[in-house]
RNA sequence: GCUCCUUUCGUCUAGCGGUCCAGGACGUCGCCCUCUCACGGCGAAAACACGGGUUCGAGUCCCGUAGGGAGCGCCA
């Protein structure tokens, strides 16, 4: 069969390194980056990191340690844009030698008044081309001039954006862009224009913040007569207030969710969905996203961010992993835990532990967090704190009850089956419910009022430890 | 203010002119399961912003109105 030779598809994530990597931004490295996998294509990384004051080398880790924990890997080695300014200079003058651009000025003074005087008579604040066509020789000799692009005045830009459809402005409404500085620095518009470009940026996906800078994007690529990228401007992620996302809601760095105990394979399942769809399917494994993801399911107007929904996919999750995995990922999530330095010596000699007890624990926990919580009676140490709950469970008659378990438990071969017969024996010899015999033993155990289930408990304790911490508990009164 | 984008259950969404008295998921509520808490199972309430067109027929196409968002820098 013959095949069309196509170009192969090359995306970029370009995030400026002045804050943390944010949900939006992951989001958008996402789709950036299964584009371009299910296609056999590459993401390349470049770091906009032009605003010298702003960025700072923690935020470019933070940056490159959410892309890996998220599993983003990218293609080649990161682009820093600084390092480029010489050749972004080069495009301006090349722009300026043909006619493109040209010098401008005007003093901040006049702007300011040109923005005024526009905003009063209704227009959108815009340059008003005063040096467009003007004399050189007019220049003044005390002021350094920025370079201007000579944008159309006439006609219309238009950008066939793969998201948002076709998207049409006006001319005469944009006006004509600073391409380099006074200070002879690259404007970002330039910048943009000049390292997509020499990277072979085929797709530019990003935020729909952009969408206006598209246009006056695909401005310059006409100036310079290169061809302009396909485009695609995805929709915001909003907070649960609708307003847009703020640190108050969800706008936090990658590292939070990571400290909050969310999975990154749930996370990615969360994102993906945040926009995008393929019918009713809500789970996704990475290859079936690889495989199916593609820009025209995505929607057109922004999400919310919903966390109930993140803990709950976090949750089928951690269910549908195996209980090795989930040991390993509490062990390395132990240093986002308060204590999780003085847990973690004791996290490697009661692994076997932990282990036995997960199969139980990973039905009920939302989080790693709350999966690690799970596991903390095995840590405990003897005679245990209880929980206000616990103590309730255990009154008098719950700790008589408990005296006379002990020779029973004793007696009895510490496996599932037999301690299972064993306390319902028990609960049948005290006329009692199950639950009257199984609570306090849970609180006794555990020094909680809910674990796993508590022959589980009993098993993953040990014999030893079960039966001293139930002598810890019971009532010294045999005959009543 | 101007330009652009957007509007289906509380939330994420399916729906690409008739098969929709609108489907799924999260959340909420009820029941079942049950040693607790979860998981799981079953069920319920819950939406096409509004007004005009086009059409035999509109959630689906067009135009307004209203709401929401983004952008309008010698920031990125």
């Amino acid at each position: 069969m013959m095949t069309e030779p196509t170009s192969p598809i090359v995306t970029r994530f370009a995030p400026s390194p002045t804050g943390y990597l944010h949900i939006g931004g992951a989001r958008t490295a996402l789709f950036n980056w299964l584009y371009a996998r299910g296609r056999g294509g590459k993401m390349l990384l470049r770091i906009e990191d032009t605003d010298r004051a702003r960025s700072t080398p923690e935020a470019i880790d933070a940056i490159f340690d959410g892309l890996k924990w998220l599993g983003l890997h990218w293609d080649d080695e990161p682009i820093f844009q600084f390092q480029r300014a010489v050749r972004h200079r080069e495009i301006a003058e090349a722009l300026l030698a043909v006619g493109r651009a040209y010098r401008c000025y005007a003093s901040q003074e006049e702007l300011q008044e040109m923005r005024e005087t526009a905003r009063k008579e209704g227009r959108p604040p815009r340059y008003d081309g005063r040096w467009r066509d003007r004399d050189p020789s007019e220049a003044p000799a005390d002021r350094s001039p920025v370079i201007r692009l000579k944008a159309p005045q006439e006609g219309e830009t238009v950008i066939e954006d793969l998201v948002q459809g076709r998207v049409t402005w006006q001319n005469k409404d944009l006006d004509d862009l600073v391409l380099l500085r006074s200070d002879g620095t690259p404007t970002y518009m330039l910048s943009v224009v000049v390292d997509d470009h020499d990277m072979g940026v085929t797709h530019i996906i990003r935020g729909d913040d952009h969408l206006t800078n598209g246009a006056r994007q695909a401005q310059i690529y006409e100036a310079l007569g290169w061809p302009i990228p396909k485009m695609a401007h995805i929709p915001l992620i909003h907070g649960p207030d609708g307003a847009k996302l703020s640190k108050r809601h969800g706008a936090l760095g990658v590292e939070a969710y990571r400290a909050m105990g969310y999975l990154p394979e749930a996370m990615r399942n969360y994102l993906v969905r945040l926009g995008w769809s393929h019918g009713d399917q809500e789970i996704f494994s990475t290859e079936e996203l690889i495989s199916l993801f593609d820009l025209n399911r995505v929607g057109r107007s922004a999400a919310r961010f919903d966390f109930a929904k993140l803990e709950n996919l976090n949750g089928l999750y951690i269910r549908n992993s195996s209980d090795e995995y989930l040991v390993d990922a509490l062990e390395k999530f132990l240093p986002e835990l308060p204590d999780g330095a003085d847990l973690a010596p004791r996290f490697s000699v009661l692994r076997a532990r932990v282990l036995a007890i997960m199969p139980g624990l990973k039905e009920r926990a939302k989080t790693l967090i709350e999966l690690f919580d799970g596991t903390r009676f095995l840590f405990a140490e003897r005679p245990l704190q209880l929980e206000e709950k616990a103590k309730t469970i255990l009154s008098d008659q719950a700790r008589a009850i408990l005296g006379r378990a002990i020779p029973m438990l004793e007696a009895t071969e510490w496996k599932s089956v037999p301690l299972d017969a064993a306390v319902r024996q028990l609960a049948e010899q005290e006329s009692v419910k199950l639950a009257a015999v199984a609570q306090p033993l849970r609180a006794a155990l555990t020094g909680k009022s809910t674990s796993t289930g508590i022959f589980d408990v009993l098993i993953a304790l040990g014999k030893d430890e079960s039966l001293a911490r139930l002598r810890d508990q019971a009532g010294k009164t045999v005959a009543a």
